[in-house]
DNA sequence: CGACTAGTTGAGGCCAGTCAATGTTGGTGG
DNA sequence: CCACCAACATTGACTGGCCTCAACTAGTCG
């Protein structure tokens, strides 16, 4: 009845000593292969844009991939940060969780997105990452982040626009969930995934949700029941095609208006 | 009518060559006593934690003190991102503006708070920050601090910390529009105002509102009436007590259970 | 095949928005 | 000092969008 992000809905205990899924944090797969200057999406992480002796550098800062299975924990709230995570494949979904069992899911996270950076205030993660598919990600230290960051300057602007991007990110998201209607929300959700999808050479009019809508609903702050009646009504308006989680955007601009309106 | 947050509402203009109140930035007061050292707020800042020497350092980035009176705009959205800005007295509050009007308050800040934290992505900020009383801030300009950051790991830490804490503020805030009814985001807002008062030495139970209903309504994605409704019902049950803008925490423990409660 | 999860669709109710009238407060100028 | 005005706030009546509850379908996996 209720999906996975309900599936631990409460009491966290804060720093586990062992984690039922840390196995999955354990398979150190290929030690000497992980090299940044060879990944599929270093342009979108924290490598981007520096120069060779540079990125040789942060090519180091990698000690670990990490392989998730679909519903692995790559990280949960109270676990003790010690890295961010580099998504290489596949995608993620974080979930907040209050003491009173009230979640939320916070993002979806997809290749070349950076996780785990609300853990670097308190020295703990905040909220939890599952990975919606089978996946990997980069672990990189970060006391090897700060250490890098102070000889290259270059690699600090990085590590300090991705923090940033994550509170435009953030931003955008408050907008939304302040100011929209629920159709709006759903609009902007789609769009701001066909967009994303682009940037990384996908397909930007045909995706496959990679969440339920009960997860999709979560995000927008809506109900599963509301997010299933406006994918039908947008489908019916010509707006969008749905199969299951196929999703086809057909009228980008209409879609684009309805979001624009502001009331 | 419309609340100072309407006053301006669409159509900002991008990388605006002379702003309106560009003046407010040029007073350029006391270049010589700016000191974090002596400041009251300087373990809320960048500045917390460091030893002498590292402190000393520190001193040396703050450049410039700025006056702002009520209503003064520190920044706006398109303007070009040089430096952050930390708050010594007074308030303010930052605001999101779309480009189809839609607008909201995005926090609402008090001494020793960063400001600006959203510009460093794209060199250009992302939002509009407002003075709602008169206050006084510090400009602590980027290149400076990335530098000194290089120099100094603690205060590196320090900076990496307040970004990441304002990830974690912006998280909150998202539960809350995302998964609370109205009353229970007015209570949690109440509880994180006299919470904030509290660890700058204010009173915790009684303090006045720097923000009109409508601005408190729009920082929680509520209408104006909603708010005011809401504050004479929790006075009417005894929780709160309001006179205008001052209000008197009377049942801290039911405000907070008013918010846990998960449906 | 049965059990389970995910998704769709309908009926009805409630919370918060909308519209509107009125009260209160604070700053300004005569 | 007080009258005036504009901004801010309160309260009521009504409306509508989204939630709740519920029944049903489709697909999946042991």
């Amino acid at each position: 009845m209720e999906a996975a992000v309900a599936a631990t809905p409460i009491a966290i205990p804060l720093r586990t000593t062992i984690m039922p899924r840390a196995r999955a944090m354990l398979r150190d797969v290929s030690r000497n292969q992980v090299l940044c200057s060879i990944c599929p999406v270093r342009d979108k992480c924290l490598s981007f844009g520096l120069d060779a002796a540079t990125a040789k550098k942060v090519d180091e800062i990698v000690t670990t991939r990490i392989r998730l299975r679909k519903g692995d924990t790559l990280y949960r709230p109270g676990a003790s940060f010690t890295a961010l995570y580099a998504i290489r494949s596949g995608s993620l979904k974080t979930v907040l969780l209050a003491e009173d069992g009230r979640d939320q899911v916070a993002g979806y996270h997809m290749p070349g997105d950076l996780l785990g950076l609300d853990g670097i205030g308190n020295e703990v993660h905040e909220c939890q990452a599952i990975a919606l598919e089978d996946s990997e990600v980069c672990a990189l230290p970060f006391d090897r982040i700060e250490r890098t960051a102070r000889d290259f300057a270059a690699f600090q602007h990085n590590v300090h626009k991705a923090l940033s991007q994550e509170i435009a990110r953030q931003r955008s998201l408050m907008l939304l969930l302040g100011t929209m209607r629920a159709d709006q929300r759903l609009a902007a959700f789609l769009l701001d995934l066909s967009q994303r999808y682009q940037a990384r050479g996908y397909s930007s009019s045909e995706f496959i949700l990679r969440m339920t809508r009960e997860e999709i609903g979560s995000y927008l702050g809506l109900k599963l029941e509301t997010v299933s009646r406006l994918l039908s009504r947008l489908q019916q308006e010509g707006l969008i095609q749905v199969q299951g989680r196929v999703v086809k955007l057909l009228e980008r601009a209409a879609l684009k208006q309805l979001v624009g309106q502001s009331n």
